[in-house]
DNA sequence: AGACAAATTGCACACGTGTGCAGATCCCTG
DNA sequence: CAGGGATCTGCACACGTGTGCAATTTGTCT
């Protein structure tokens, strides 16, 4: 069944035509130093002229070496993670190693599969960009027996490396700016309850009031999902509240662009009546109407700083196992100062833990 | 230098605790009907509980195939390849084969790159999923040997294997559609020049406009690229032309997006002043305001279909070179009857070739 | 019990590449 | 010219898996 591909031609091709054997082809191809210069000179043009490639599987047999790594992630749906991935291939590349790409659209069954994948090809080290669920299937991988970095990881997980933006300092950032703009009713709409990323913007938003002496109404903090509807859902049950918020800090872009579309749909300017603050910066954000202020995550530099993570570790080196990485705030047009209700005397607070 | 992860057990591992030969364990193991249930099913137990994970390189380099094919984009950033790389991978999964993802960032050392990574690893067939250029290097994949399926070129290259939208049939729903509405000065956009894609959907737009026996005029047609800042070029172009137009054809979302930011930014009001139609249907369309009506490519359905070919093309079989998938209209909020002006009695031409 | 077929197993080689070691070749020195 | 070291090359085996063919065991029938 099926045509196979003609056969690509081995060393011992090469060999028999230069009248070698073919160790001393494989050394010269390699480079080796064992192998007359003009002997390898020779070898090597007439490699090039009969098109040889050399079969990786064949090497990695012997080597014991792959030189791969397995890319594990939920979809590539999520247009949060394309600058992700586009960091870890850069720095593998540039270290000689392939990326493998396991997705399992949160799909258990595809998971385990996307695992058995990833051993059969016997990878190197595996890096988890997973940013939703899907780490029920982390034992699985660390049955491997090789180096995993986790990034953005949503569970607390203390003994595995890991690299993530941290949250908490980007979400001081974001409500000591609406803050230094003049608002004191600075409402939070959330992400996935469970989430590591979820709670610590949550705590950040805390602190942060807390700090400027300003007590956080419990009904200022909506349940949310990371999704527009959240967003959606948070701005209409806001209209209810007493006293209603000038300025929401959302979980994330993707919450901002709802509780956006659900506050113009209510007669509410954006930023005039309500200010609205996002976290994530994707590419669509720039592109809203009015433009989102958000607070960026440095999620280029999130993947190259797995990926040399993981080199490092594939080195027998030790590292910190948890590296946060600053997030930075993008100011676009979706904030202003309230535009009602006294503006408190309130110290252009800003935590200590800055950007550098 | 670096640590190597613990060596797996393999199948002479397996047979000398089962004592049998490797040869009986890898045939209990493949299911092969030359092995005695009993001893298969015993064998089958210890493997698993002795952990045992098949090693592919050397499966691939004994039955010379390697169930790999390759993926080329060249970068993941761009979200519209997300569902075709779902539908792809979808497919390939239940054939048994995996992805082997090559990008390449429009950087020509890179393709090369990329190109020799295919090679190494023996991928059994190539799917080219570029939508920008990136085919300049086609004839270093075309030197693999092995078939290739294109989707959405944008050259004309008639004898490769593709599959792509159909973009004139899609330009013609657009403009019937915006004709339906009652429109007759009617833009275009433009994406790249170059393109396949932007000179079908000009000439979809072009013979849609002259069957309805309206003439569009010249400065109606802007230059583009696809972007975003196209979109705002071109409105702000459109905007000093004597005749203007109540309705314009995007080549794509994104130009669309950037469309929509210049007329809000000159004062019109989207739909009720300009009604603006994208095509793509990527996933922000749902999220602009208004809500953005497009062409959908049904880009999953894109995907599956390449990948299917790739397969049928493995087993030999013929296939039609060229497959044209049909696009829908996506009716959101973004396009309206024109305000003023006199609706001129325009049969409700609909092309022949529509939606099955 | 013996003969024969059928079922089961093992031997040996293959795939393409890398490498330790022994052998061959070259060059230099005395 | 002999000797010896340095340089280069080839032999042979290894990696893990699959498979044709021969050898062995099992089962069946007379």
């Amino acid at each position: 069944m099926g045509r196979r591909p003609a056969r690509r031609i081995s060393i011992k091709d090469i060999a028999r035509k230069a009248g070698v054997s073919h160790s001393t082809v494989s050394r010269a191809l390699r480079g080796s130093s064992l192998v007359n210069p003009r002997t390898a000179e020779r070898i090597r043009r007439l490699a090039a002229r009969m098109g040889y490639v050399p079969n990786a599987a064949a090497r990695s047999l012997v080597t014991t070496r792959t030189s791969i790594i397995g890319l594990v992630i939920t979809t590539l749906a999520d247009p949060f993670l394309a600058e992700i991935v586009r960091g870890v291939e850069e720095v593998a590349l540039e270290a000689g190693y392939r990326l493998f790409l396991a997705t399992s659209n949160a799909d258990p069954e595809r998971e385990l599969a996307a695992v058995r994948a990833l051993a059969e090809s016997r990878v190197e080290g595996v890096i988890v960009a997973s940013s939703r669920v899907g780490e029920l299937y982390l034992p699985h991988l660390e049955a491997l027996g090789v180096p995993i970095v986790l990034i953005n990881h949503q569970r607390e997980a203390p003994l595995i490396y890991s690299v993530a933006a941290d949250s908490y300092q980007g979400a001081v950032l974001a409500v000591s700016y609406l803050i230094g703009l003049g608002h004191t009713r600075i409402a939070y709409i959330a992400g996935p309850p469970m989430a590591r990323s979820n709670r610590l913007r949550l705590t950040g938003y805390q602190e942060t009031m807390a700090a400027a002496g300003l007590m956080p109404d419990p009904a200022w903090i909506m349940e949310g999902n990371g999704r527009p509807e959240a967003g959606e859902w948070g701005i209409q049950r806001l209209l209810e509240v007493p006293l209603r918020p000038t300025a929401v800090f959302c979980y994330n872009d993707m919450t901002a662009i709802g509780a956006m579309r659900a506050a113009r749909r209510a007669g509410l300017r954006v930023p005039e009546d309500l200010s609205i603050i996002g976290f994530d910066d994707i590419l669509f954000a720039a592109y809203t109407e009015p433009p989102l202020t958000t607070i960026a995550q440095p999620k280029y530099e999130m993947g190259r700083t797995a990926m040399s993570m993981l080199l490092r570790l594939l080195q027998g080196e030790r590292v910190p196992a948890d590296l946060q990485l600053p997030c930075r705030l993008v100011e676009r047009a979706s904030c202003g100062p309230p535009l009602e209700g006294s503006i408190p005397m309130v110290p252009h607070l800003l935590a200590e833990r800055r950007l550098p």
